[in-house]
RNA sequence: GGGUAGGUAGCGAAGUGGUUAAACGCAACAGACUGUAAAUCUGUCGACUCUGUCUACGGAGGUUCGAAUCCUCCCCUACCCA
């Protein structure tokens, strides 16, 4: 195996990091013992597959595993379905749904598949923790937790801050860390990527790693990347995320509604560091912010599906927001009546869940049928065969027939 | 086991016998505006057979003309004492 040069590694690997722990000498020292034994460094990251929605988050730290890979070193995926099977423990006292085996299982594939868009398919090692944590005893779970004491466990800041609050602090959560921390004495890996939020947890496995006489890994973090209203950490909860399964216009016109101020951020976390596409993004920044964010938001969309979707995205945004019209590929539906109430009818679309909202769409005047708005709640929408648009909102379009009889 | 403070709409949080489907904030939805799905402003925001009806304030009973508000029992959470 041909590594680049050690200095030239560190160079990439440091890019867009926020720590490297202990520090970046333990790193080297990693790297240089690779490049002299030929050994590729086993690179570690935990996938939570109990939300197995990925978004812009997530592949600030998967684009660093790429880059690891690239570099030549062993990916390593870790699906923790063991852990999501007991259930989450950041949530409150909320008790959530408790996957079961094969849902974790069937949720770790589709994670895997959608970083496969980032990571090298082919090149990426996956795993399921519950293979080792599920055959350890209990009696291997004592000795385990005797590794570590409370007090070290509510230097987390999330332990500290909980327990100050007088939020519940369930005892199964102590133990979380301690699991992933397993999975790092089990892999015996060399480096484990995470967020900023991840801190305690890295380390909680390279202490384990010592205590179990494995040399103990370096820790590296990556930002939070700041969802699409600016502020807070993206998260699919906080609905400010921007998913790799979202459609093509979806996507770009979530990047398009990010603040100015993220663009340089965005710019530098989500596209790949040799892009030369990104010195004109981030030149256009200051002269004339619109382009240089319809820029990025064309080039984060190709990265998720095609260089073409992304062109039809932004056509798509233009002809939606610049020139207000309903865009070319509504999803058709196809119902057998002449005509239906357009209560139900919204019902039927999805577009409202009870017919209250239905009602209040249409009293705000939301509700367009071929362009003229719905002024009475109890109209009948009379369908044929010719297709009909529905517009509900601003956004949501959808195309009405009847079924074609044969 | 004992004590204290709590459990209110998607979330956070007021209200402690009577115009209360329940203040306020966030989220969400809609409208205006905008390069934008941002920001800002405005409106909506339990359900339904919708100028009315029904269901709701941890659960079950009870007091009352009337209860989220008072009483009883139960369940749940945090903290303190043991």
């Amino acid at each position: 195996m041909l590594f680049p040069p050690v200095q030239e590694q560190l160079d990439i690997i440091e890019r867009n990091t926020i720590e490297i722990l202990s520090n970046k000498e333990e790193l080297e020292k990693k790297l240089i013992s690779s490049m002299q034994s030929g050994k590729p460094l086993k690179i570690k990251f935990g996938a939570d597959p109990s939300r197995p929605d990925l978004h812009l988050g997530h592949s600030v730290v998967l684009r660093k595993l790429r880059e690891f890979q690239d570099l030549g070193h062993e990916a390593i995926l870790i699906i923790g379905d063991f852990t999501a099977m007991i259930g989450d423990p950041s949530g409150k006292s909320k008790t959530r749904p408790q996957l079961s085996a094969e849902e974790a299982r069937e949720n770790g594939l589709s994670y895997f598949e959608q970083a496969s868009k980032i990571l090298d398919h082919e090149k990426t090692t996956i795993c399921y923790n519950s293979d080792w944590l599920g055959a350890m005893t209990f009696a291997d779970v004592i000795k385990l937790s005797s590794h570590y004491t409370v007090a070290r466990m509510l230097e987390r800041d999330d332990f500290e801050r909980r327990y100050r609050a007088q939020e519940p602090i369930s005892v199964h959560e102590f133990l979380y860390p301690l699991a992933q921390g397993m999975d790092s004495v089990h892999l015996k890996n060399d480096v484990e990527l995470g967020g900023t939020d991840q801190k305690f947890n890295l380390l909680v496995g390279r202490d384990l790693q010592r205590e179990y006489g494995i040399a103990p890994q370096v820790c590296i973090t990556m930002p939070l990347l700041v969802g699409t209203a600016g502020g807070e950490k993206m998260s699919k909860s906080l609905g400010n995320a921007i998913c790799f399964n979202d459609t093509p216009a979806d996507m770009y016109g979530r990047v398009l509604s990010i603040p100015d101020t993220l663009i340089e951020t965005y710019c530098k976390l989500l596209l790949p560091q040799a892009e030369k596409g990104n010195v004109a993004i981030l030149e256009q920044i200051v002269e004339n912010p619109r382009s240089a964010k319809r820029l990025l938001a064309k080039n984060i969309v190709a990265l998720y599906s095609s260089q073409e979707e992304a062109e039809g995205a932004e056509i798509h945004f233009d002809q939606l927001f610049i020139h207000k019209k309903a865009p070319d590929n509504i999803e058709l539906f196809e119902f057998d009546g002449p005509s239906m109430p357009i209560i139900d009818l919204l019902i039927t679309l999805g577009a409202a869940v009870s017919k209250s909202e239905a009602r209040r769409m249409v009293q705000q005047k939301s509700v367009l049928v071929d362009e003229r708005k719905i002024e009475e709640i109890d109209e009948l929408i009379e369908l044929s065969v010719e297709p009909k648009i529905i517009r509900a909102g601003k956004r949501r379009f959808f195309k009405v027939a009847t079924r074609k009889t044969f």
